[in-house]
DNA sequence: TGTACATCAGTGAACGCGCGTTCACTGATGTAC
DNA sequence: TGTACATCAGTGAACGCGCGTTCACTGATGTAC
């Protein structure tokens, strides 16, 4: 049987999309497997419980964009501090991005929009499982515009770099409803590549004020 | 009886509180009505539906921070297109909120966190009322800057516009646990108002890119 | 090669639980005559 | 001023419903001797 259409797989396909559009207590186990066309008790005979689902539907996409982002990360860090600059990490945070969006139609606004879901699960296992398992990615980051930017403080570059994540993260997990609307209030026909080909002078200006 | 310890703000209170804390769907009216400490059915009694009462809330930040908005709008409205900056106007946007800040505790980051679920809420009625509701004040808003930057075309306003919101909610929903890591890993302790003071060069030379 | 047993993937029905909502009711305050 | 009735704020208990999870079971495939 082919890989990707095991009933395993077709949860998780279902699954990360429901949660995306409406949210993890809101998505039911009925409605994937009604989604996924299989049987209810798979979801607990294969993945446990609702909520290693819903940590393993984060895992396919964080180790997929970690892993692409580790080999781009590791390339910057191999370069002097004076050939670093905010478009190249920039670029270097979105491209393994638009890698995933070439693979699958639509995975960069489910995976924005699954972060952002994550985020706001204040009470919950799932920010401290993703903190934990893919933070260091972000540190690594950190370390590379410390590295950029001598003359700006550790403080600043944290506070600059949240800056830019919100704007990412709220952006392209909205792109599909901001792109309709700038298609029909301005007749602009916008790919999510031109979106953040767009955002990337904004964020580089941001953080060079 | 004090107007503001009556068995509707009580409940008022807590609500928006677990809301923004935990999510509309996770919030119980059990555990609402326990941290409000009033009868489980008073919610029903005095709002009618769970529905309602998140509408509610909504209301009572939504009004407060519009009608702070809209008087800084108006005296905007009134300047020529030379005298407005996009500092003037990311002001005019925040100043609003520290007034709210002012007269409660927290309530940036709670309005904000609100507004971030509201945004996720994409099968939902609630999106959809507070942008009929509220969408207006966004479009004046457009306007202004459109006026402001009569060299930036209409859709790359918009677009600079959802970066700055971006940022903006993302921030200030997540203050306080960003202060927290701040005042731990910088030992450098943050107001909320600075947080927002630092946001304000970043924002600007992103919109003046 | 044949048989016995184990493992694996999947299923249908039921479980108890917490949820939002409803309902009949109480007691205090306001209003009409 | 006194009485009858209406309105309002609040209550305790129960309702049905959808939820995640469990369980006994089936049938196909793999493994040992």
């Amino acid at each position: 049987m082919n890989k990707n259409d095991t009933t395993k797989s077709r949860i998780l396909d279902a699954a990360e999309q429901l949660f995306a559009e409406r949210g993890f207590a809101e998505t039911s186990l009925r409605i994937i497997t009604a989604r996924a066309k299989v049987n209810l008790a798979s979801v607990n005979y294969h993945f446990g419980s609702k909520k290693s689902l819903i940590q393993d539907v984060f895992d396919r996409f964080l180790s997929d964009y970690s892993s692409g982002l580790g080999a781009k990360l590791a390339e910057l860090e191999s370069e002097s501090s004076d050939e670093l600059d905010t478009e190249k990490l920039l670029r270097a945070l979105v491209s393994p991005l638009l890698l995933l969006e070439k693979k699958r139609k639509h995975s960069i606004s489910i995976f924005m929009r699954l972060l952002g879901r994550a985020y706001a699960e204040t009470q919950g296992h799932l920010r401290r499982y993703v903190t934990n398992k893919y933070g260091f990615v972000l540190v690594r980051f950190t370390l590379l515009f410390q590295k950029a930017y001598p003359n700006l403080s550790n403080d600043q570059i944290f506070w600059r770099l949240h800056y830019t994540l919100g704007s990412l993260i709220f952006t392209l997990a909205g792109s599909e409803a901001l792109t309709d609307i700038a298609r029909v209030d301005f007749k602009r026909s916008m790919q999510i590549e031109e979106v953040i080909e767009e955002m990337i002078p904004f964020l580089t200006a941001g953080m060079k004020a």
